[in-house]
DNA sequence: ACCCAGGCCCTTG
DNA sequence: CAAGGGCATGGG
């Protein structure tokens, strides 16, 4: 097991996975739900080891084992995902980039507002959300909000989430918040069932499809074989794989939701069980050489 | 005034 | 099936 040292911090939060943290007085603050998270970088000047101080509010001990996966066995990750040569050349650019663990409610809310959008946008149309719909938490004399609850969401009129910024997709995310509540979709029964079966319920919640519900898959979910293909990452493919050429995708298109299984599960054969984490590297990489705005 | 943004939904052919 | 248009909203 690797320590947390290993971790980069600011790569890992800062890669398009997780909208809602935000840094002010050299700490980090996360929105996990009901909980604030905390983190310091505390390292000394003439130590050359990263040290990092965690905190929340309320306490939760640890959490940073949980949200970082420590979990996961990282070498074995990075070691099996290197297998292809052009990938261990990503691989090798971004050290100690992570996938986090999301909580799930937030996480689909959160993708749910990603379609047709920008990432400062989707940041901005959460904390609206959070500001409207959560509850208030003075931490470090500073005004935090939670994550809205899957209740409050239901409950929730049109013209407020409208008022949050959400455009068309205020209605997806009331669609969502009843049916969830309605059948009592189980988050942890999410967890336990196999990546199809997951996703087959996730694609059921009006305005999740392919690309969102695999997001929801990897970064909440603990399905690492997930690898959401976005427009940016579609661009990737299309330059590097050859079957994803033979099956005649035209550049700089969008693709259909066949097109979408078809390419998935050739690079879930292909990438193997960690593919989730080949996305994130090669998303990253993407967005750098496009100059990201996030 | 245009175009774009971690897509999705709906209608046609 | 696939192709194509529409979609709220704000920034370049």
């Amino acid at each position: 097991m690797d320590s947390i040292q290993d971790i980069n911090i600011d790569l890992s939060i800062n890669s398009g996975q997780y909208f809602l943290w935000e840094k002010m007085k050299k700490s980090w603050y996360g929105i996990y739900g009901e909980t604030i998270l905390k983190i310091t970088d505390k390292t000394n000047e003439r130590n050359d080891e990263t040290v990092y101080e965690y905190d929340s509010y309320p306490e939760y001990n640890d959490w940073q084992k949980h949200i970082f996966r420590q979990d996961d066995n990282y070498d074995e990750i990075i070691y099996e995902i290197s297998q292809n040569e052009k990938i261990r050349k990503i691989v090798q650019k971004y050290p100690g980039l992570r996938i986090l663990r999301q909580k799930p409610i937030q996480c689909i809310f959160s993708f749910l507002c990603s379609s047709n959008n920008n990432i400062p946008r989707i940041r901005f149309i959460l904390r609206n959300l959070s500001r409207k719909f959560g509850r208030k938490i003075v931490f470090d004399d500073m005004d935090f909000y939670t994550f809205p609850s899957l209740t409050s969401l239901y409950n929730a009129s049109i013209q407020d989430l409208l008022s949050c910024g959400l455009g068309y997709r205020a209605r997806f995310v009331s669609n969502t918040a009843k049916y969830i509540s309605n059948k009592q979709l189980s988050m942890e029964y999410l967890k336990k069932i196999d990546y199809n079966y997951a996703k087959e319920e996730l694609l059921k919640l009006d305005g999740v499809g392919e690309k969102i519900a695999d997001c929801i898959l990897l970064f909440s979910l603990d399905k690492l074989e997930a690898f959401p293909i976005d427009v940016w990452i579609l661009k990737f493919l299309c330059q590097n794989i050859e079957q994803i050429t033979k099956t005649e995708v035209k550049m700089n298109s969008k693709i259909t939701s066949n097109q979408y299984k078809k390419i998935s599960k050739e690079i879930r054969d292909h990438y193997g069980r960690y593919s989730g984490y080949v996305q994130q590297y090669v998303y990253y990489n993407i967005r750098e050489e496009n100059g990201r705005k996030w």
